[in-house]
RNA sequence: CGGGAUGUAGCGCAGUUGGUAGCGCACCUGGUUUGGGACCAGGGGGUCCCAGGUUCGAGUCCUGGUAUCCCGACCA
């Protein structure tokens, strides 16, 4: 037992770095704070940046980079924005190093001080709109529909690999639109195209909602948000979407000539999901065996282990794994054939059961002689023999229920994860037992939002979008409600 | 940024009173094995976090630094 897990029952953040690392999706670095994505967890990372890349395609958005690097003075423009990041930028403030005195390593020559400090980005919005001021001068230039794939660098005190790390990768979208009402719709397309890729892609089911005004971007007029719940009762945000109203346009003078020839602010989104969408796919799936995988973004859909003993044995057995790989692998299915002769079958068994490959195939010398295989789900941990005949076809049928199965698993835990309470009492007894999302009244001020977080370190999720009007009285102050918003303790 | 802990082989750790730096896993070689993390035999691998100090002698004692982890504060 070489790699032994910690189960989630002993310690689930232990549980959960034990199974990054030893999953090799990615490693702490010399860096603080910062991570090396090691090649399985990057190739996990491509799958999630393909596909949305592709939705980002298909509702007109196109790509481009901006530069690593903001001049202090763009990011202090917006006043909500500059409070809201302040305190966690890295600031460049020298451009040449020179040999140390004692010859024994460099130090940063005084004498290359900038003229103007650099802050490494922790979102783009300010560069984006500085930019976008000389792009846009008449309604024919709108809407501007703008993505890019990137790395954001926010100092944060306590890291946790992928779940928030000093530098992550992200994709940031960044329209401009004529209408305050076109700019709402993207705000909300972009949300759904989120929720329909995470449920549908990493089969996590999503809450779609607003955000408090606590909770909301800073810069942002309205905050939408997809909320996932992971298995140890603590909410995690998987994807934001803001409609920003014209602050950018207005702090960075963005005008645009419309049909009648006057000048208007224009009217922005910006959407982002990051490389934290990697760590609620873990948190959802996973069990104490190790990772589980959705069939759609698995580096390795299905893996093929033969087993033998002696020359022989192998051969025949090769025979055949090497026909069924060659199938799968014509049909589009990601498809290992581990022949390796340094590693018993057993250890491999365990080694793809912690990678959560979604299905194993055995094959051994009984299996040749009576046309089987021998087939392993990693989600069910259930094992079967079927018949080679039809073998493709089964499997794909196979990997499209897993897919399915795990999705369903993850929505029937997370809506029993939804609890009620009317009262403050109930409240606090369900965070303190159950945790989960706490469907409760709220007067909708920020004071009642931050009392109950400092009594309970639970905060408002999000106001879910299908939330029925609904009287009733503030969980905390008693004060009328017109409906029921998500309280949870979270990532 | 406050409180606590820990830095010894790739990883996990032991190291007594200051006296030749060890164990397990991993790695390399050979052989036997192979349907749930094989076994035997042999082998390689060290700036004991860094810098000073005490001492005949420091992994061990003293001083300073540094890094990491945990708890808190902070965090869209």
């Amino acid at each position: 037992m070489a790699k032994e897990l910690t189960s989630r029952e002993t310690d689930y953040a232990k549980w959960y770095n034990d199974l990054v690392i030893k999953a090799d999706l990615a490693e702490n670095s010399g860096v603080r704070g910062c991570m090396v994505i090691k090649p399985y967890g990057y190739s996990i990372w491509e799958k999630i940046q393909a596909e949305l890349d592709r939705k980002f395609k298909e509702t007109g958005h196109v790509n481009a980079y901006f530069p690593l690097f903001i001049p202090k003075s763009y990011l202090s423009k917006e006043a909500a924005h500059v409070e809201g990041f302040a305190k966690e930028c890295a600031v460049v403030t020298h451009y040449r190093l020179k040999n140390s005195p004692d010859k024994k390593g460099v130090v940063v020559d005084e004498e290359a001080k900038l003229e103007e400090e650099l802050i490494v980005r922790p979102t783009s919005e300010t560069i984006i709109w500085d930019t976008y001021k000389n792009w846009i001068q008449s309604y024919r230039d709108l809407p501007l529909l703008i993505n890019q794939w990137a790395n954001v660098v926010r100092w944060e005190m306590r890291t946790r690999l992928f779940l928030r790390t000093a530098e992550f990768l992200w994709q940031e979208g960044h329209t401009a639109h004529a209408t305050r009402e076109e700019a709402i719709a993207e705000a909300e397309q972009m949300l759904n195209v989120y929720a329909d890729f995470v449920e549908n892609f990493m089969a996590i089911p999503v809450i779609k909602g607003v955000k408090s005004p606590n909770e909301r971007f800073a810069g942002a007029e309205e905050t939408y948000c997809i909320e996932a719940m992971m298995q140890d009762g603590k909410a995690l945000q998987a994807g934001t979407s803001h409609f920003l109203g014209q602050n950018f346009a207005k702090a960075f003078d963005v005008k645009f000539a419309n049909r009648e020839g006057r000048e208007e602010y224009v009217w922005a989104t910006s959407w982002g999901v990051s490389t934290r969408l990697i760590g609620a796919l873990i948190m959802t799936h996973s069990d104490d065996n190790g990772l589980v995988l959705p069939p759609k973004l698995a580096p390795i859909q299905v893996v093929i282990v033969p087993i033998y003993r002696g020359k022989e044995d192998f051969e025949n057995v090769d025979v055949v794994a090497r026909g069924i790989f060659e199938n799968l692998k014509k049909a589009g299915i990601t498809v290992k054939y581990d022949d390796r002769d340094t590693h018993k079958p057993g250890w491999k068994f365990n080694e793809y059961e912690l990678k959560g490959v979604p299905i194993r195939i055995a094959i051994g010398p009984k299996d040749v002689e009576n046309n089987q295989v021998e087939i392993a789900r990693r989600d069910t941990l259930q094992k079967f023999t079927v018949s080679q005949i039809g073998l493709t076809d089964y499997i794909k049928i196979l990997l499209e229920e897993i897919q399915q199965n795990i999705f369903e698993k993850a929505r029937k835990f997370r809506d029993s994860m939804i609890t009620r309470a009317d009262t403050w009492d109930e409240f606090v007894q369900i965070l303190e037992t159950k945790g989960g999302f706490i469907s409760a009244h709220w007067d909708g001020t920020p004071e009642t939002e931050e009392k109950i977080k400092e009594l309970t370190k639970a905060t408002i999720r999000c106001i879910p979008l299908d939330a029925q009007p609904e009287e009733g009285k503030c969980i905390l102050t008693g004060k009328p409600s017109s409906k029921r918003v998500f309280f949870a303790r979270a990532y």
